[in-house]
DNA sequence: GTCTATATTGCGATAGAC
DNA sequence: GTCTATCGCAATATAGAC
């Protein structure tokens, strides 16, 4: 698992069939509130609202409001984990790019909220997640940058683009299909995005980045 | 100008020096608490504190929470403004980029709060924000996509290449420097970006884009 | 214009009956 | 395992002396 749980996030260890299901219903609200709110600007009773559950319910499986926050994080970032590492670092930047950018872009779409919630975190300058950006991310990070360096070194992309700044440039422009949609939907003078535009911005992005970078 | 205020924001009309020099003073304050808090997040008491002010002058002069968090926002779009707009949609495309990521870039580095702030509401879905959303924003954008459709028109541009997707690109990978600068510095195992990060960032990223739009 | 003291609300959290 | 009632506190906001 990339990111450890604080040991104190629930309130009792485990449980039976009743526990998991509450827990899962009382996820899914926090995730609402939360992205839409910020840890901070989330309230216990808002969420409690939204599971449909007494508010001392949520604190009978959750330790406290922190508790529930890195509950929801550890869960983000397992599935970012599952849908987007079984990525290979095979030979081909080509294909790994048009499957990467396909998968982030499918991701957006599907986990809005998971993205905006760490979003937040991130601007907020990750207060909850300091360990998890100083230990695991900065090794796999490293590791994806060395991947596109020996591709550089190997004449299958450009001298001109630094690993580095390539992954930000991926990262952030899929990432924005899901954080700024409020924005893109303006832009677009549509109340939602629809399959259709989730594509036109995969291909776009992935005939710039391929023809850019110099990707054969 | 883009954002107009809501009439009720200050809580008293104008003022002389006195009142524009502390009213400067809390929403420097202020820009700080919001950017790192979010808007229920921060509190009128650590906006006070850091403005070395008494909570109650701050109610002097804004006329409540809502009040002076527009306010930051509105000084926030009037600078984005006036710091972007002055590019003119002249004949050439390359010009125009370099010259568009380049102070985007700048930007990003030296007000980073600015985008923080405005990076959440986005994200909440821009609740204060909706009326600049749903009028001068939209227009704003149809007007910058309609010069890049005429460029591809004349062939400057790669067709594959729509319009919309690649000034949402050119937008989230310049804001990205600002807005999660956490991440990125994690991921440098820097304390602080440096100017020759931004250079390496605008550099890679103007190879990118122009090469990959086919721009001569 | 400034600032202390306070009114009032809403929050996270818990006790304890069921 | 569930839920009502409540505690204690921190928040926004204001009254009113200076």
């Amino acid at each position: 698992m990339l990111f450890k749980l604080d040991p104190d996030t629930k309130a009792r260890p485990v449980g039976g069939r009743i526990r998991q299901k509450n827990e899962s219903i009382i996820l899914r609200a926090a995730e609402i509130e939360f992205a839409n709110s910020g840890f901070k600007g989330a309230s216990m009773n808002d969420i409690a609202q939204r599971a449909d559950l007494p508010k001392a319910n949520i604190h009978y499986y959750f330790k406290n409001k922190l508790g529930l926050y890195i509950a929801v994080l550890s869960d983000i970032i397992e599935l970012w984990d599952s849908t987007l590492n079984a990525i290979t670092p095979e030979d081909n930047p080509r294909d790994v790019l048009i499957t990467y950018v396909q998968r982030k872009i499918e991701f957006s779409a599907q986990n809005p909220l998971a993205s905006r919630i760490f979003a937040k975190e991130l601007i907020s300058g990750a207060p909850n997640m300091k360990e998890y950006f100083r230990d695991d991310y900065a090794l796999w990070f490293k590791g994806r940058a060395d991947i596109f360096r020996a591709w550089a070194a190997q004449g299958k992309i450009d001298p001109e683009v630094s690993p580095e700044h390539l992954i930000f440039l991926l990262w952030s422009a899929t990432q924005h299909y899901a954080d700024f949609s409020t924005q893109i939907e303006a832009a677009l003078g549509k109340d939602q995005l629809e399959e259709a535009d989730y594509q036109d911005a995969a291909s776009t992005l992935l005939h710039i980045i391929l023809k850019g970078c110099g990707i054969k």
